[in-house]
DNA sequence: CGAGGGATTGAGATTCATCAATCTATGTGG
DNA sequence: CCACATAGATTGATGAATCTCAATCCCTCG
């Protein structure tokens, strides 16, 4: 394992500003007044491209920033000693990486890239005085993280309860009303989807084998079908419902 | 189904105050200085009482408070078409219920007491008030949501990936080192412990005859056992490691 | 063109759920 | 104080869902 920190790489010139961010009102920026957005940018360090598949964190070791994503797709996740993995969220353009209750201790979760990635990165330890200083920043973060909170906690519900087929309809509707929500341009019904079928088994509890086999079940029904990263929808209204996904919470999940 | 709000039982006489509260420091109002404490408690509108097993809010309702637990446990839950549940959350001492993304919103999840309990109940109207004027319970709440998402995570990693009697040692140990952190006076292996079976198999995505014959396999092992609502611990070492928990995580609960 | 990671399929084992029955403890009404 | 009612705990038998191990296939990339 190499030092994590060379994952991370300094963009040098073309930095975005938050003025003109595209993907603000996904942010953690959403809500703060124009004229107070350049001194809020003062908190944001730097941005950083990743490459897919590189840690930027690691469950149990300090991290030095928190991150906004400006590009590309996380996978944050667990580990057990026996190496079984959990993957605990998908993180999307907008969402944030590694808030967490005591900001200084060592991190309790690990988050890697699926894909090429842009990140923005705010230092840990100047946190505190940004969300002292700025009410709408705070009040943004509490929002964000509640939002995670109600994910989250829709994720137990269905790894606790649902069938194999079941959670992995629920999983492809939520990730597929989510990316609608934030490239809204495209209403096509395929969209670009970088997970592995063992990444699938990691967040829905599922060993590969058996997604593969459910996959191939789903595509028979005229559900829905993965290939070469992409995901097609067939029939939404079955999906969510076998799912047991509700799209109007993803209302919850915008935000904006 | 009756009116939820004949559950809560206005205490008329003999309310607590928020100066004297013995609780305060696992609560929502510990790091408030003493001389913002009066002008904090007019937010919470008053004390309830209520019995056990009775739902305090229910999913896809409007509740008008948002609640700290001064006395007894609940378990927050969620629910699909077909009656199957999932506890997402034990709430003890100190615990905030019913915090979410939107304030406004129908609550995402449900509420009910496994105890007799007793309440301080916050109108979810004011809480923006309260977050915007004291940046003491802003900061607090933060970390409440916060050190519960970390809970939330560690619950979905265990469901996700450990077996029956793994997830049933983590669940109880985990709860164990919570209860300990909280009546801190009691040195005993022996703790209060109000869950059936069947909630136990609710909270761990296990049925309630897996449960039992999970416990039984635990008892013979000389792990623990549970009987008249009190869980006995026989080693307490084996069963974390058994479960996968880290008893220094729970540092990261208490907050205080 | 070869290498490697992911996808696919098969066979067999295991874990856990389901159905059904009995037992036990607790509380309630007479 | 006892008989009964009820909820929770326990046990057995059976079946389904999912995992594990093993092999092969296919696509992409160098």
């Amino acid at each position: 394992m190499a030092d994590l920190k060379t994952n991370l790489i300094e963009i040098e010139n073309n930095q975005t500003v938050c003025t003109e961010c595209s993907i603000r009102r996904l942010a953690l920026f959403h809500g703060v007044p124009e004229d107070e957005l350049s001194w809020t940018q003062t908190f944001r360090s730097c941005q950083y491209t990743v490459a897919a598949r590189k840690e930027i964190y690691r469950e149990s070791l300090a991290s030095e920033f928190m991150f906004t994503v400006y590009h590309g797709w996380f996978a944050i996740f667990k580990t057990l000693g026996n190496g079984k993995r959990q993957i605990l969220r998908i993180a999307l353009p907008g969402d944030m990486l590694g808030f967490q209750a005591d900001l200084e201790a060592p991190m309790t979760h690990s988050a890697a890239s699926l894909t090429d990635a842009v990140l923005c990165a705010f230092p840990r330890r100047e946190m505190p005085e940004l969300l002292r200083k700025n009410l709408s920043v705070s009040k943004r973060l509490t929002e964000l993280n509640a939002r995670d909170m109600n994910i989250c906690q829709n994720r137990l519900l269905t790894i606790g309860q649902q069938s194999a087929i079941e959670r992995i309809a629920f999983f492809c509707s939520e990730l597929f009303f989510r990316i609608k929500a934030i490239y809204s341009e495209q209403q096509s019904d395929d969209v670009f989807f970088p997970l592995s079928q063992e990444d699938i088994g990691d967040a829905t509890g599922l060993t590969k084998i058996h997604v593969n086999r459910t996959l191939k079940s789903m595509r028979e029904q005229g559900l829905m079908e993965i290939s070469s990263k992409c995901l097609k929808i067939h029939d939404i209204d079955a999906l969510c419902n076998l799912g047991n996904f509700d799209p109007a919470t993803v209302q919850t999940y915008r935000l904006y």
